[in-house]
DNA sequence: GTCTATATAATGATAGAC
DNA sequence: GTCTATCATTATATAGAC
């Protein structure tokens, strides 16, 4: 806003496509127009179909920058000090806003990239959650795979729905006191259930009549 | 398809409503076209914008009609036999698909009436889950109205990722594997929790250092 | 109440100069 | 590589007849 041209090191073409990273996530894929993207870049809106095609070739691009950003950030997460909390794997995504929320906003959308996304975060999630069954820190599963499945759908549900929880909660989006009520619920939890006695126990056994599965099906390619 | 004009007692304009509940659910506000609507209601376009007005309107008339359909259901529910199961809140949402469908695309857009219907379930979810305690179903919680939420938000999440979590699980969406592989590990999640030592329960004292929230802080309108 | 036009506006995409 | 037109399509919304 300071100044209409200013010194950029980047591109045109990364620059259109930093500009769609942030207002697709913004404002979604339908909403943003190449007209705004190209405004946000600085470029006229016929050099961004130049560019990339079309606009959904320009999304393309996008997931594909995004996906590459997270795997990066993962592989860092993994050959630094390696933490066995299943929910420091939300961290390596947390920070950086606009990815993000296009994160989000793909996830929404139900774009094949997300779902590569959530994916790669239940992998990882997994072998994380193996290694702190092994220290002890976690609880033995049934099915440790599935475990991993429900955890991530859940950290990511919560995301999905943080405006909802902040309205509930009655406290501002993002804030200190949001986040900490929020830790502290999802830390009970996790740490004792919810239920208190052996009722729901019994229902599982009637669900799992024969098969026993220990260290998690694997089948899925 | 296997009648253009069919015997149909709904108002031409409840017909509409209705194929706009439907059409929002399935393809969202923006790719849902007047037109498409129209047709799926055996109307002119013109009529459609004659009864609400605007798409806009539109819109309003299906949350309104959607919210206040969830709300009778719920009512019936609190009326008949009432469970304590802070999951059977979920059942009162479930079955009809098309309004299901619906939720869930105001839920990803962010609309104000998925917003409310997202307040009641948790209230209706905390009043269940005061029952579930006293009965010594329930753990007692530190702050029940903030799990509440939590416990909302992720069944919600839960909902939203459910293509994610069947293509991770290597099933298919809706099949009868998939819904016992969920409930499995919701099941074991919130009986046992997943750590297993004491080290987040030392984590969560340090969070909360004075006060002492009993009954659910109930500070927000 | 319901229809057939039609207005109006916005958008993705293209052509062609520089 | 980048721009200035401009096209073609599609959308919501309106006017006015029946």
């Amino acid at each position: 806003m300071c100044s209409v041209k200013r010194r950029d090191d980047r591109t045109a073409a990364a620059r259109i496509r930093d500009a769609a990273v942030e207002l697709f996530g913004r404002e979604g894929f339908h909403k943003a127009t190449v007209r705004d993207i190209a405004k946000d870049a600085g470029v006229s809106p016929a050099l961004v179909l130049h560019h990339y095609g079309s606009k959904s070739g320009l999304r393309d691009a996008c997931d594909e920058w995004v996906v590459e950003e997270f795997a990066r950030a993962r592989t860092e997460m993994v050959e630094s000090g390696t933490s066995t909390d299943p929910f420091a794997a939300m961290a390596l995504i947390q920070g950086e806003e606009v990815r993000m929320a296009y994160l989000l906003r793909s996830l929404r959308e139900g774009t094949p990239a997300a779902g590569r996304l959530f994916d790669g975060l239940v992998e990882h999630s997994l072998r994380m959650m193996e290694q702190g069954v092994r220290t002890g820190e976690l609880r033995p599963s049934r099915n440790l795979h599935d475990q991993a499945v429900l955890l991530v759908a859940w950290q990511f549900g919560g995301l999905l729905l943080q405006g909802d929880v902040a309205r509930a909660f009655g406290t501002e989006l993002n804030s200190r006191e949001m986040k900490e009520r929020y830790i502290r619920a999802v830390l009970e939890v996790m740490t004792h259930g919810v239920f208190s006695d052996s009722r729901y126990e019994d229902a599982w056994n009637e669900l799992e009549p024969t098969e026993s599965v220990s260290e998690g099906a694997m089948e899925h390619d």
